[in-house]
DNA sequence: TATATTGTACTAAAAGTATAGTACAAGTAG
DNA sequence: CTACTTGTACTATACTTTTAGTACAATATA
């Protein structure tokens, strides 16, 4: 049981939030990926390891594992193991632009129904991205 | 534009999301009281023309309003409507924080997903914002 | 009074989530 | 080969959420 090449990355569940598990994992792989602190090839908790980790069955890991493996996000070996697919949706700039606007729009639009200003939106981001350049820097 | 007196707030729901809907209806009332935009007295959609707006059933809607009623925030009388009471919102930093780190993450996975850095988006707000300021109002 | 509007109550059904428990399949390492 | 680790599949159960549909209760208004 030596420590391999896992990411140690650190999940942690809200049941209060109302999300399921299987989602709350999801989305913290990619916000993971979006930031840097994982990348093409890095390897994921084993299913068994992070449901004991997170104190959760099992199969809601590997439904999670099983929902980014159909994305594309990773890709999974039985025996070995699941690894960051590292895969990236190809678009020209123009075409960027106008996704990135248009999610952007959606974004602001429901923060703005919960009464956050764009102020408080980008501070936000800043401080998660100091937190992550701090705490999760690669070597 | 002869509003009616009920108070026009922009709510939205988003079933992807995992939170059910009764409760985003109420953590967007809540919302709205502790940032003013709702104050004492004032109307909220009735159950049915709120079920209508957002396309869900109104047992829904009837259910966030029976919720709010028995926590005081807002009181109900048959026939008249559902208004708020006034009654000072228990909305504290940790959960204001808690729904701004929800719909943020989600946005940032998305944009992820389609290989968007958080770099990337943190300087495409800010451009946003600049252009507010210069174009127009903000509240 | 009568009528319309408001919130409420109830049953039944469908869908999604999470759990326990068991078993199997595929790769790795000895 | 065997033994171990990995992901996967399956049944069954429990709970929550949402829906449809129907009906009722309380208030406002004419």
């Amino acid at each position: 049981m030596a420590e391999t090449g896992v990411k140690k990355l650190e999940f942690s569940l809200d049941p209060k939030s109302g999300v399921p598990f299987y989602k709350q994992i999801i989305l913290q792989v990619e916000m993971a990926i979006a930031d840097g602190r994982l990348t093409k090839g890095e390897q994921l908790p084993t299913v068994r390891s992070l449901a004991v980790d997170l104190r959760i069955n099992p199969n809601t890991v590997g439904r999670a594992y099983n929902e980014m493996e159909i994305r594309g996000i990773v890709n999974t070996q039985q025996g070995t193991g699941t690894f960051i697919s590292g895969k990236e949706v190809q678009l020209d700039a123009v075409e960027r632009e106008r996704v990135l606007s248009g999610i952007t729009k959606t974004f602001i639009s429901k923060a703005g129904s919960y009464g956050f200003t764009l102020d408080e939106i980008i501070n936000y981001l800043t401080d998660l991205k100091s937190e992550n350049e701090r705490g999760g820097s690669n070597q």
